[in-house]
DNA sequence: TTGCAAATGCAAATCGTTTGCAACTGGCCT
DNA sequence: AGGCCAGTTGCAAACGATTTGCATTTGCAA
């Protein structure tokens, strides 16, 4: 279960994937505000929700609406570039769809989101679904949780 | 006119909590549409959203509002009668919050909500948890997944 | 360069849920 | 048995997040 908070690190493979290219040949014309959003994708290495990364396309061009980033973000979702994640309480978060599959830990202080990933957890959540007979098409783990005060 | 105060309303099932004294022991009101809710919430054995139990409830009584409903609901929830689950796509729904921590399985095609616990997951994640040096407040695990049509 | 479907901005619409407010009522007190 | 009054209700309007209709622009293939 290596949690990776030290994944932030250097890739020497120009980290992501060229998004633009691979949406052009996809089929998908590259605007001004998909070019915008895309580079915003390119630098998040967060969580953020949809009037967030309108306020960060805003200050690159004036011009962006937030029903594009809505309908762009959806567009990338189907994509498959990002992923939309509804945790409790707030608006959808979308994260760059790059590097491996993690769940979530949330911070309920702080909003922070920790990312995990459990191959124990995975081989269980297969096996439960075995049992009763399904195929998981895709899952939710989130826990919730408030950093440790106590000392142990 | 499903008895009030009626010697032969015996609880049929043990399971079952008698939330009308509860809560009235808990300083809140049993009013009629509060009533109706209640008994409606202790034969449920679903997964029904806000609407669901509106209409569960104005079968019973005519006069019952939604706002009402969904006031209601987020009292049982803090009051720990009902559990609330925002599963994707949809609106929340509710539980009886008898019985005994489980996760869930939700069938894409239907929407049925099938339930699961696994004590090694639980255990994984609190272990996750510490090692992040959090303490969980509470988690939410589901499978999204469609009845297995192929036999391999 | 042009043509046109695709994409945009804007505003209005939608969905689930909450809330302000005036009318009503449960249940403790005589 | 009646009264009181804060708690509760129904209604409608307000809400936050997201989507959509439409007239206008814009990529980009020809």
């Amino acid at each position: 279960m290596a949690a990776k908070g030290n994944k932030n690190d250097v890739s020497l493979q120009a980290e992501g994937r060229d998004y633009e290219t691979e949406l052009r040949s996809a089929g998908v014309r590259i605007t001004r505000p998909r070019q915008v959003i895309l580079t915003i994708l390119k630098e998040m290495n967060d969580h953020p929700d949809a009037m967030e990364i309108f306020k960060r396309a805003v200050r690159v061009d004036e011009s962006i609406s937030l029903a594009t980033v809505y309908r762009t973000m959806k567009l990338l979702e189907q994509l498959g570039a990002v992923h939309r994640h509804s945790f409790e309480g707030g608006p959808a978060r979308f994260e760059n769809a790059d590097g491996d599959h993690h769940d979530h830990l949330i911070d309920l202080d702080t909003g922070k989101v920790i990312e995990f990933h459990s191959e124990s957890i995975e081989r269980l959540q297969q096996q439960i679904a075995d049992e009763l007979g399904y195929d998981i098409e895709h899952h939710r783990l989130e826990l919730y949780g408030r950093k440790r005060k106590k000392k142990n």
